[in-house]
DNA sequence: GTCTATAAAGCGATAGAC
DNA sequence: GTCTATCGCTTTATAGAC
């Protein structure tokens, strides 16, 4: 699953685009470097992605869609309640990003940021990424018993506060902010019960 | 406070540079379109930072840093209860960013997050805003009675659901999650009265 | 301090042979 | 599908007159 060796040139492309705009962003991934992380020529990247960069950046954002989704359905899954899920997932974040030394963050945040406003199509497939990730969680808090617009609500906060924590996690190179996250995380969908 | 007529050359272009880059980010922001903004020359760009656009996007990620942070004093004064100034607080930055056509999020995240691992000075610079932030919403915490590590805590949780939120807003046009999760704020917080 | 001109390098994108 | 060469443009940064 994390050998490229086998992968057609197209998937190449677009995990390594998609790893690149995860740890540069957008504006800082060059079209040479992706073409060259993923063993294929400048001519290839163009005959799979006629658009460019900018429609190589949406299928990096879906590839980051599906990746986080997995993770997060995989994760929810390993404790039976879900408060007690939020921490095993924030714990799990805080040691994959620690253990890349900082460096894999949210595969989909910097760019969608950087294109918020600029690259509408961009901009889309990192909204439905989000709403993605939003009903992989209320589904988890449903199947718990919770009501639909609660979870709906808790959902929402989930995704966001993982995603703050995250960023802030990064940035100052401390597990902390994803800890303390899980733990309020907790306390939040415990106080709905 | 928004007229730029009767400031110094160096003030004009820190709050451009800021500008710029809390809607395009340090990567898409040139310095042209900086010297232009602020109504200086490149010469002049130089005159002042030396040390080029690293050392620009220092100084304007230290100059977010106290917007917000003057912002965040200003609105969690305007309610008794620390619990429901964060309500008024959400909404607040609900009704800036909607009110700047979804352009003007955070005036840092998108600047820390691509600067993340490779700029180790703006990095600090940003990393140092988010601890600043949070000593802001701890003090108003301790204040209302919290003892210092819960309010500690909280503050990392509230900073951090906020950033989270406002990029999820911003990337979805949305008040919705910036009002859920001032909600959600006001009630982890009453959950430790 | 301000201004213009320009250097040196890199970018996204294209063309066309194979 | 793959590969190389190159176009046209922009970028950061510097030089030097004023």
């Amino acid at each position: 699953m994390t050998t490229t060796h086998e992968l057609g040139t197209r998937e190449r492309i677009v995990r390594a685009t998609s790893r690149l705009m995860q740890r540069r962003g957008y504006e800082a991934t060059g079209l040479k470097q992706i073409s060259q992380e993923a063993r294929a020529t400048l001519g290839s990247v163009y005959h799979f992605f006629p658009g460019g960069k900018a429609e190589l950046a949406v299928a990096a954002v879906r590839h980051g869609d599906e990746e986080f989704a997995a993770f997060l359905r995989e994760v929810l899954d390993e404790a039976d309640d879900p408060a007690q899920a939020m921490i095993v997932c924030a714990e799990r974040l805080a040691q994959g990003l620690s253990d890349s030394g900082w460096l894999d963050g949210c595969p989909i945040t910097t760019t969608a940021l950087e294109s918020s406003g600029r690259a509408p199509d961009i901009q889309r497939a990192a909204d439905e990424a989000f709403a993605h990730w939003r009903a992989v969680v209320a589904a988890r808090l449903r199947r718990s018993g919770f009501a639909g617009d609660v979870a709906a609500d808790l959902a929402h906060t989930v995704v966001n506060t993982l995603e703050g924590a995250e960023m802030s996690a990064q940035v100052s190179q401390s597990r902390t902010p994803l800890l303390v996250a899980g733990r309020h995380l907790a306390r939040l969908i415990d106080s709905y019960r």
